[in-house]
DNA sequence: GCCCCCGTCAGCCGATCGGTTGATGCGGGG
DNA sequence: CCCCGCATCAACCGATCGGCTGACGGGGGC
């Protein structure tokens, strides 16, 4: 279906990002404050056009499929409903519409998670307007933009084996955090206490830490819990 | 000193909120879309004006004794330097600027925070436009405006006893949230394993919990740590 | 076909934790 | 002056944790 993913000079029949056609942008926030400050910064830009707003990460999905814009401006903290890792990852599974995450923190989670869902660019909402306009721009165009200070910890994380865990690890450490014992966190997984301790002494490993309270602080700051 | 702290019609030469001269307000927060979006926000209400902006808590405490505004409206998470409950502190010290409190958080111990700091007000981002112009022209005259949600919560706060903790208390969650044991955190204390597990039994009761783990997770959640 | 990663499980041991009871000293408010 | 909150310390006990070694099966990549 897809086809043609971008090109520069498409000579298609309306979506055509030129220096004739503006730039078409969806919003999504869940602050309103936030959306009118886009709507604000991007206003003075001519070349830039807000085509439409969303609060949710569901409102985005739907709102993206409907107005297919060119970018979608996504934060990735949204409240209630999906977080704005699924939303990227829904509207950006079928290549038409680039994501471009606008959010306020820079962990390592969350960019890996938010690049794994297909972003196309990371910017941090304390970037100057010219770098947000110059991504926006970028992103259009399938160009990938990052926030220097993004970037800096991609590259860190590329050199450093592996601080990512198993969905099973995720999942003890889950248990974890809400104080359980490793009984109950075997009852509440249907496994053996034994296999609890497996996991827990692999997690310790890849978080640095050597006890459960030091592996749900850890897990706490680097934002690997919902 | 202080001396009149608000009346409603101050015969005074400068500073008189009424509908001839404007509100004027300081903004104070980390991210430049944020202080757009304000600013933009707040330029389509001619009785507010916009006399200065301020991306630190130390560069707020200047302003705000510079150009006296009747209102600054403050973030309370402000990256590098002092955080937005101690810029709070600071400005409202004196008693002639109000600080109305305008973040993304509606958690207990922000909440508690802000307002012993002196805040006028506590207002959450995701709240609607008209609210935020209400309530700056309420700070204005020194009067208190909640959001809903912040307001419910200082409700249940007076209600239910006090989950609070004692400074020493918090030392030692600190040094838990670190993963250390209790001989390790005795020695960082300069105290004994038994006062340790002491304070530790009555920080479990207050937490709710029973395990080091879940008291880490709690004081995470509730913000209780830097 | 082999190997590696992931998830599962077992047993052992010393160290640590959590709960309990009880005691001391210091400071402030009634 | 007495009481209470806060911080400090002691000793004890059973339960739990953390580290270790070793094992098995399934799925994916080479």
């Amino acid at each position: 279906m897809t086809g043609e993913t971008t090109g520069g000079t498409t000579g298609g029949a309306s979506p055509a990002p030129s220096p004739a056609s503006p730039v078409r942008i969806l919003l999504c926030d869940d602050h309103v404050v936030v959306r009118a400050g886009l709507l604000a910064l991007l206003g003075s830009e001519p070349d830039i056009e807000v085509v439409g707003e969303a609060g949710s990460g569901e409102e985005a999905v739907v709102l993206a499929d409907r107005l297919t814009p060119d970018v979608v401006l996504m934060d990735l903290q949204l409240g209630e409903g999906i977080d704005g890792v699924e939303a990227t990852r829904r509207i950006a599974a079928d290549g038409t519409v680039h994501v471009l995450v606008l959010t306020t923190y820079d962990t390592d989670a969350d960019i890996t998670r938010a690049i794994e869902a297909g972003a196309t660019g990371y910017l941090l909402k304390a970037e100057r307007p010219e770098e947000l306009f110059a991504a926006i721009r970028s992103a259009a165009q399938g160009r990938t933009t990052l926030s220097a200070p993004v970037a800096s910890r991609v590259m860190a994380r590329m050199r450093s084996p592996r601080p990512s865990l198993t969905d099973r690890e995720r999942d003890i450490l889950a248990q974890l955090s809400q104080g359980l014992g490793n009984r109950d966190i075997a009852r509440a997984l249907f496994i053996s206490e034994a296999t609890v301790k497996t996991h827990l002494g692999r997690i310790y490993d890849k978080l640095g830490v050597d006890t459960r309270a030091g592996a749900v602080s850890v897990a706490k700051e680097q934002r690997l819990l919902p």
